[in-house]
DNA sequence: ATAGGGTTAG
């Protein structure tokens, strides 16, 4: 659905023409509605289509829930919920997980709490996409143990963890600083044939930045481009530019998180000068650096004395049209 | 022509 009102026009078309839309049609038009938040309209066609002696189905159901959930109208979800069930047509799980995922990002963990039970007294099993909310918000409301066990519990299941379940676990376990906890996951990950992308590299790298093991950094940017290519193609290379090279070239990419992950370990780590070369090897690699990245040289630099070319790259940052924030003005101030 | 999820940096 690209275009809601086009589409809309195309339905009176349709009724102009004595041709009576179907179920998919108006499913789609509710569907496409939702998800531009004009939420009365397609709570609206919803009525309307159920005048035109148009039954509702599943689908239908479970697009305008997710409308009503997204905007957090739970009330008007629960009587969407209730009619349904009412009429007979029985939410499956797909509605679950959209009503559990709208809950979990609304913070109302009890409550999906309840449905994630309900489903399973109404026989319908979750599946990845539903544990994965549920992990999600779990983590988002401090009970990481717990998400833990869901995720051992999905496995008992049967049910295969996917890369959005260790994009979740392993970002949380790192920045909880637990980042041993989180190569063990990781080592799951690649064990049960997930492939791990970028982010997940750059949240073992900054995991193992925390804890200041910035051997274990170079020897995550060695395995993110051993991974790919095979061991045999890989020079045993040591530093981290070289590293960051082969990434470019043949990993799963490094890019300005990834980077700036790196230069704050190094700089923490009085690496100076490594740091200084990553960044140096950054704005050569063509990738856009961002306010962030300055950030963390420009305020490095002062720490390092070294005014001027702290001031030189401040005064460079309109030319590169990075607009400046609270941040490194506080930075600016305290060290001029 | 119809419905669902995640993530990394100062």
């Amino acid at each position: 659905m690209r275009n809601v009102n086009q589409a809309i026009k195309l339905l009176q078309d349709m009724e102009k023409g004595n041709h009576k839309p179907g179920i998919v049609m108006y499913s789609a038009i509710i569907g496409g509605l939702c998800k531009d938040e004009q939420i009365d309209t397609a709570q609206n066609l919803f009525k309307e289509m159920i005048c035109k002696g148009v039954v509702p189905d599943v689908i239908t159901y479970t697009s305008i829930i997710r409308g009503v959930c997204s905007l957090g109208m739970w009330k008007d979800a629960e009587s969407y919920f209730q009619n349904m069930v009412n009429f007979g047509i029985s939410p499956n799980v797909v509605t679950f997980s959209i009503m559990i995922d709208a809950l979990c990002k609304d913070g109302k963990t009890e409550k999906a709490q309840t449905l994630f039970q309900l489903m399973s007294t109404r026989g319908v099993q979750p599946d990845v996409v539903t544990y994965n909310s549920w992990i999600d918000g779990l983590c988002n409301s401090d009970q990481r143990e717990e998400a833990t066990k869901l995720f051992y519990q999905m496995i008992g299941r049967g049910i295969s963890p996917d890369v959005f379940t260790f994009n979740i676990l392993i970002g949380v376990i790192c920045k909880e600083g637990m980042v041993e906890k989180a190569q063990k996951l990781f080592d799951l990950m690649i064990q049960r044939g997930v492939k791990p992308g970028t982010i997940i590299y750059s949240a073992l790298m900054n995991g193992y930045c925390l804890q200041n093991q910035m051997d274990e950094v170079t020897k995550v940017l060695h395995s993110m481009v051993v991974r790919r290519c095979g061991l045999c193609n890989v020079r045993r290379v040591t530093k981290v530019q070289e590293l960051l090279k082969e990434m470019q070239a043949r990993g799963p990419s490094p890019n300005v998180y990834t980077y700036s992950i790196l230069l704050n370990g190094l700089f923490k780590n009085d690496s100076y000068e490594e740091a200084m070369r990553v960044f140096e090897e950054m704005e050569n690699d063509g990738l856009k650096e961002n306010i962030v990245t300055y950030n963390t040289v420009i305020d490095n630099m002062c720490k390092a004395n070294n005014l001027d070319e702290a001031n030189k790259l401040f005064d460079s940052l309109p030319s590169k049209s990075l607009k400046c924030d609270t941040m490194i003005f506080n930075i600016m101030i305290k060290n001029f």
